[in-house]
RNA sequence: GUGGGUGUAGCUCAGCUGGUAGAGCAUCGCGUUGUGGUCGCGAGGGCCGCGGGUUCAAGUCCCGUCACUCACCCCA
């Protein structure tokens, strides 16, 4: 059945924000973006499609992720037959790269900050519509293993610069869980990965049940669980997993890599990254180093920047470009911030003046008045009707606009103008008067945290 | 895809064992005839998600359906 056509209402999964919060949001993009140019990543848009059959393969279970794209009114047998809207903002890249090669140079440093779209059931902070913001870098053959220390950095330079409070950026290399556990003789790493990961939620007695009934001795299993609990913010971790007596080329490896990464983290951002074997998840193209960010306080969000390398997404049979990427789910972030620590802006709209309207015959004088100001930079809108001052008042109180200006209003014929918040009013130019920097713009505000 | 919960005013919700729809907030108006916020008075606003059934009578009970929501799965 079908609600009448004039009931409107909200669709689950696709957020939308009201002006304060999207205010918020646009500061939070600005920032991001602001960052990411300060480290010389190149601005990138790529299409919303991807043809199905390359989005598929690139991830588990990715099929059922994947919202397709029809004509309504089509028969799907033309040319646009296969494609779906992509799910995340590094398979198109890789796409991006393997056609634009020619004309990019490497290794190739970009950001990307899009819509994607997941077929998935919405729950708290979860959606099918939302805003990531990414940066990659790839290169041609290899890739500089300093640079997997470089993308937490720059996302952690971000979040200092925004109202997030403490953050932690947890750090791990997949070799080291696949290596330990052929090194133990379980060889079905993936299915391993996916219950250890579940020991937040269900604890270690559910976790070695589990493993134990997919197939794990008991010694394995317990094995399995002690490497999960290792997490250090310096190099003791590696020391640990030695302790455990387990050996393997792989592993060998992934705890070289990661000891790496860890040791830039502690020379250039303390405390910022920590080791933390436990984690492993994300998008199933990942090779080596893989990325998880939590709000400390909030960490059951889930995380809100995630990312990792891929040494052969993007290929095209005879080049390989491998990479390495991180990105912020935007939205997620935002919609928390906003609902669990009252994240929102001063005010819900730009404007900073609202020019009052005398009479409709003066409108004009009010008009010149408002170009005036934004001529030197001030966001400023002019009464919509020339009601009572007391409304046009009330009119700028209700969306938090600071001040209003009265055309005329001087004992001698000059403006004035009126900050609401105290009620001070004085003769004031437009040509002149400077809006205090603090209310030119709306600014953050949130109840906690 | 699987399992639970909930659908009543713009928002948050009340509405008992069935008896013709309520509150707070918000909005608008007046008190206050061109300087707001407080206070007082008043007004507007409801296919009680949709469809069917039981009944003299359904917001209330039953069935179906849709939507939202929580958990699983997966993930930002």
């Amino acid at each position: 059945m079908r609600p009448p056509a004039d009931k409107v209402t909200p669709i689950s999964g696709f957020p939308e924000l009201l002006p304060a919060e999207r205010l918020a949001e646009l500061h939070f993009l600005d920032t991001i973006r602001e960052v990411f140019e300060l480290h010389g990543f190149a601005p990138l848009e790529t299409r919303a499609v991807e043809p199905v059959e390359r989005l598929l393969g690139k991830g588990g279970d990715a099929e059922k992720e994947i919202y397709g794209v029809s004509r309504l009114a089509g028969d799907d047998s033309g040319r646009d037959a296969a494609l779906g809207l992509h799910f995340d903002l590094t398979v198109p890249f890789a796409r991006y790269v393997l056609e634009h090669a020619g004309r990019l140079q490497f290794p190739f440093r970009r950001y990307q900050i899009q819509k994607v779209w997941r077929g998935e059931r919405p729950q708290e902070g979860r959606f099918r519509e939302f805003t990531q913001a990414d940066i990659d870098v790839v290169d041609v053959g290899e890739l500089a293993p300093h640079l997997e220390a470089e993308m937490p950095l720059v996302i952690a330079e971000a979040f200092r610069r925004l109202p997030v409070g403490e953050f932690r950026i947890q750090v791990n290399n997949r070799q080291v869980p696949e290596g330990f556990y052929l090194g133990i003789g379980l060889t079905d790493v993936a299915g391993t990965l996916r219950i250890v990961d579940k020991l937040d939620k269900i604890g270690p007695e559910k976790v070695a049940a589990l493993l134990v009934e997919a197939g794990a001795t008991p010694e394995q299993a317990r094995l399995a669980l002690a490497l999960a609990d290792i997490r250090s913010s310096d190099l003791s971790f590696v020391d640990e997993v030695r302790a455990l007596g387990v050996s393997h080329p792989t592993l060998d490896a992934g705890l070289e890599a990661l000891a790496a990464v860890i040791t830039v983290g502690m020379q250039r951002a303390p405390g910022t990254l920590v080791a933390d074997l436990r984690i492993a998840r994300g998008l199933d193209y990942y090779t080596g180093t893989v990325y998880e960010t939590q709000l400390v306080g909030s960490e059951d969000w889930g995380s809100v920047c995630s990312g990792g390398r891929y040494d052969s997404l993007a290929s095209d049979g005879r080049t390989t470009y491998p990479g390495v990427g991180i990105s912020i789910g935007l939205t997620r972030l935002v919609h928390l911030l906003v609902t669990k620590r009252g994240l929102t802006a001063s005010r819900s709209t730009p404007a900073a003046v609202l020019v009052a309207v005398v009479d409709e015959e003066s409108r004009t004088r009010s008009d010149a008045v408002a170009a005036a100001l934004r001529s030197r930079g001030v966001p400023c809108e002019v009464a919509p009707t020339a009601a009572k001052f007391g409304k046009q008042i009330r009119y700028a109180d209700r969306r938090g606009i600071p001040y209003v200006w009265f055309p005329g209003a001087g004992e001698s014929g000059q403006d004035q103008v009126k900050d609401i918040r105290s009620g001070e009013q004085a003769d004031a130019d437009a040509t002149t008067w400077d809006c205090p920097a603090a209310d030119l713009r709306p600014t953050l505000l949130t109840s906690q945290g």
